[in-house]
DNA sequence: CGATGACATTGACTTAAATCAAGATTTAGA
DNA sequence: TCTAAATCTTGATTTAAGTCAATGTCATCG
């Protein structure tokens, strides 16, 4: 908590975030220079659809969700972003605004890299660049898995999927914590509060899960699984 | 049509497309010596969800959709691709199976670099590096507006986010014809044949628009835009 | 040219989920 | 601790879109 600490620790913080894997000591104090650290308080947001592109993202402590919002006021989140994610490389190279809004969560701590000093880092980093290259397709691979959540399944399939994908996440095998509160999850899965409140309640007496606040017993993973017809990648 | 030509020109086609745009010739070279050429008459599946990574496409002429089937059989289109586009990406660098599918739409002309080779020119080219993670960043885009359309509108808003998207694509303000049939865009759309038939019906009643066949006379285009609330990108 | 099959439209009906509205519960503040 | 605010749940109703089924249109090719 103590900002001369963690300037001392930054280095060690960018050397654990995995798009830094793999880079000789040198680049990671290349990389450690060109950061500037941003704290954020619960529920502020970071930047907002439209915003000239500021740079590149990297948490290291705390929790960020990107959405977007219709017209009417809905809010669809796209992304909840953790410790040691990044976010916000896309439009560091198609240099348009932010096509999103980005709010945190809980309190949090990030690194951000300005536009062009990150290029230019990249431009002259080949590794750098491949574990770049390695995040986008996974995000690309999480999206497809999202539109795929959100047109061709139900919302206890999308639900269902989320509870398996959090216990692969979570390592555990019959029961999950919530993360998020339960009207996030909602903008997660594509619907409202109410509609998820209704579907915990029936998958609740159709015992398959058991509801106790933010904590989920999975009584009947076989069943879960079957209900989400195996598709999970939330992440 | 003539293989032999064809191959004297491989070179010329590999240097108008935009992935390896501003390359250096002894590179372009390179990337044709590891390119195998592929072909594919309409309606033929390239790949299918669950194969192994064949390796990274590009196409020099025809036109592919990747999508994702629903357990019940409902298709989800994720992409159209046209000449000059390249698709697989994401496989190449995090090495899993295939994430959707990929069928052809038209005869179909592509290139495609196996996942090692294209890795290794990728490793030794910043340039390369960068213009992939140009693209892979408009995909992420893309993939972010149509997350958007699928989940806060509804379809009609959908379909006039298309047609504008479409009339700015072909360059026309009054009129476009569709590249796909009605079906296909349907499933582009996250819906269903019947459902987009009633749609057409219903904005044509509201004279917003005049359908004959593949064309589309957009007789309001600011009530269309109106409708779609802004926010095209189906790239 | 007429027939087969793909594509598209229309109608009647069902259904999942959104909306509107009221309470209940939890959380956090003063 | 008691209140106020936020979060969550439940109920009644509406609505958009999916399903099922029939029919219509168009292109093609045998």
């Amino acid at each position: 908590m103590d900002a001369k600490e963690d300037m001392d620790n930054v280095l060690n913080l960018i050397s654990a975030i995995p798009l830094f894997n793999g880079l000789p000591a040198e680049q990671l104090d290349a990389i450690r220079h060109i950061a500037v650290e941003k704290r954020f308080n619960k529920g502020q947001t970071i930047f907002s659809e439209g915003d000239k592109t500021t740079g590149f993202f990297v948490i290291v402590d705390g929790r960020v969700k990107i959405y977007k919002v219709s017209s009417e006021g809905k809010e669809q989140i796209l992304h909840i972003f953790e410790a040691g994610q990044s976010f916000g490389e896309v439009t560091v190279f198609t240099g348009q605004q932010m096509p999103a809004n980005a709010q945190t969560l809980a309190k949090t701590h990030l690194l951000l890299f300005a536009r062009s000093a990150f290029v230019e880092l990249v431009t002259s980093n080949t590794s750098l660049a491949l574990n770049l290259l390695a995040i986008m397709s996974k995000k690309l691979r999480q999206f497809a898995a999202q539109i795929e959540n959100l047109s061709l399944k139900e919302i206890p399939a999308r639900l269902a999927s989320y509870l398996i994908y959090l216990s692969e996440e979570q390592g555990t095998e019959d029961a999950v914590v919530l993360n998020v509160s339960k009207g996030q999850l909602a903008s997660l899965l594509g619907t409202i509060p109410e509609t998820l409140s209704r579907i915990f309640a029936k998958l609740s007496a159709q015992n398959l899960i058991r509801v106790e606040g933010p904590k989920i017993t999975l009584l009947d993973r076989g069943g879960i699984e079957n209900l989400a017809e195996y598709t999970k990648d939330f992440g």
